[in-house]
DNA sequence: AAAGTAATCGATAACTGTATCGAAGATCAA
DNA sequence: TTGATCTTCGATACAGTTATCGATTACTTT
């Protein structure tokens, strides 16, 4: 059986509130005592009990993470990143996955709060609101993650998806785009945001879209991704003012529009240059590699857990934060057409990574 | 507040015992009276105390899961088939990332310890057996993902790997060639099994591996993966008898492979054909998509989490058990070259996954 | 009617640690 | 010396649940 308490007082003739007040660094204990229990507590190898620590304290120490998909990379990073932050000051997490699916994302999240973790992380894929207002019911403090949510005030922390449309917009009017495409997300924060970017990019080059020219990809699973990405694209190259330069939601899509573009027997940059948004790990193994919006999803774990650590500690709730992450431009070939052509190993998977 | 046994107790005018036995399905509850409380619990929305529960019965209901690295697909995939299948029976999953440092696992472990994980799961970047005596200890069942340790009994679930060699080898004579090299990894278990599997497949065919046709990767951390991959294919390639065919021991070295073999003017497969191992969610995105082994981590997480949870119910310790997950061969471009040449489509992301 | 049995529920202790306040002794000032 | 203050430690109550065993009632059997 595990050590307790009782065993170490038991063994140095004092009570076990003496060694309770060692632990925790408590003022009112003689420099004596404080060396001989610190002691025995290594020698026994005594380790406290979480369980009954929180039944009186209330927190838990744990901090419960969901997110759509753990396969994601992007998701996957910020987990990575949230796990060794929290770690440092003793907490732990639970993370789960809901595989994009709502209902199941509702479950793990009523079974997070009932092992009442001090705080929740969530990166959501849920569609209404009504979920949140459970938490909150439960005084639980919550973040949440990449996506956030009209009529909805609470913690953020996500990509400054404003500043992720600018970017790749302006990318592409560098490098000598006349008429540049979107093809959307669905409607939540990060597609609206995206394209909002891209809207300023083109009004502050004196631009605009052309008409036809913003294409959304289904909002049904099956045509949502790269297949997505293929029709939208094979639509927009169809149109009578082919476009010159595509930025695509997100990588995958991404993918879906090299394709199509290849396939139409055009080149990539030169006919049209992509840009796609995620920065994912195969990005420059591909047979072109793919220019992208870097999201920061280490420095979105990283931030998150800061906050979370701050919320689980201040016992009066504060005024919701949202921190936006400022994104970066990684160029690859299938953007670079400026200068001279990209050498042929820079097609290759390249030994240094971004 | 949050609601407690008391007062649902208090609101019926029962005792706490009587709500608690309803809770746990304890027989000896009146049907009238088991509806009432049921009715009542629905009502409050009532969340039992797990650190209550925990404190009385020993069991925490979580379980414990260290990984690597969080970012690589193959254990991203474990993870999550693990979470999806422990909270379908209410346990919630600690998920840590040790990033490939075996004095930061040990401290996870510590801490996934102290916390009373009902069973720890871990896919170990260790290389002595000596934490793991120290899990023995605490009496806490443990289950050792992906690589095995000799000298230790323990239960595994992992990808057999000596059948990872012997079906990617085999493949490779299937295809025609006939001088099969092998870049293979550490002394780990992982890499000695897909040796033994390589050896044994050419042995089956009457043939043997050439002098200097096994070459090793660096173990230094700057000199594995792509770039351990790349020397030693460049080695393999200056050799006198040239190989047709190389078995990587994983993907990341299988890149490096192909690279240097593309570097070296050289096609693929035609020339060499190449074979890694890991099926990772990159590989048909690739400019010569790559065949490769997959290892069935979905499988391996589903089994893990099967035996995980009957680990966690038998409080009498059993003996080891080690499960041994049949891999298959996902035969893409870089190895197929029997027929007729691949279409140029198979060079392409496909939008159907294998 | 007496005794036995089954069904249903509750009183009490226990699990381990923490919060609170009080007690004992030491030290110091007046 | 007295009283006050400080230092150091402990007694007690308590957090929310479950294990155990005893109590009550109703019903059955002989």
């Amino acid at each position: 059986m595990a050590t307790r308490l009782k065993d170490i007082a038991h063994d140095l003739g004092l009570s076990v509130v003496t060694i309770s007040k060692v632990l925790r660094d408590h003022p009112d204990i003689g420099e004596a005592t404080r060396k001989r229990v610190l002691k025995r507590i290594k020698e026994l190898n005594y380790q406290p009990n979480f369980a009954a620590r929180s039944l009186i304290t209330g927190q838990t120490w744990t901090i419960g993470l969901v997110v759509p998909d753990l396969l994601h990379p992007f998701f996957a990073q910020i987990a990575k990143a949230i796990s060794v932050e929290v770690r440092k000051k003793g907490y732990s997490l639970f993370i789960s996955s809901s595989d994009e699916d709502p209902a199941l994302e509702q479950e793990e999240i009523a079974q997070l709060l009932a092992r009442r973790v001090d705080v929740l992380l969530i990166a959501s894929s849920q569609w209404t609101v009504e979920s949140f207002r459970r938490i909150e019911e439960q005084k639980t403090p919550y973040i949440l993650l990449d996506r956030q949510f009209s009529g909805l005030e609470s913690n953020f922390v996500g990509v400054d998806d404003r500043a992720v449309g600018l970017l790749a917009t302006t990318h592409l009017i560098e490098q000598g785009c006349r008429r540049i495409a979107h093809v959307r997300g669905p409607e939540i924060s990060t597609a609206l945001g995206r394209l909002d970017g891209y809207r300023r990019a083109l009004a502050a080059a004196q631009m605009a879209p052309l008409p036809g020219h913003i294409v959304s990809i289904g909002s049904s699973g099956d045509h949502r991704g790269e297949k997505g990405g293929y029709e939208a694209a094979s639509k927009l190259l169809g149109h009578k003012s082919r476009p010159d330069g595509i930025f695509c939601f997100n990588d995958p899509v991404a993918l879906g529009t090299m394709r199509a573009i290849l396939d139409a027997g055009l080149r990539i940059p030169e006919d049209v240059a992509v840009v796609g948004c995620g920065n994912l790990s195969y990005s420059d193994l591909l047979r072109v590699p793919l220019s992208s919006v870097d999201q920061g999803s280490m420095t979105i774990g990283k931030v998150a857990a800061s906050l979370a650590l701050k919320l689980a500690h201040n016992k009066t709730p504060r005024r919701p934060k949202s921190e936006l992450i400022p994104p970066h431009m990684v160029v690859r070939a299938s953007s670079l057409r400026s200068r001279a052509a990209p050498e042929p190993s820079q097609l290759l998977p390249s030994p240094a990574r971004e």
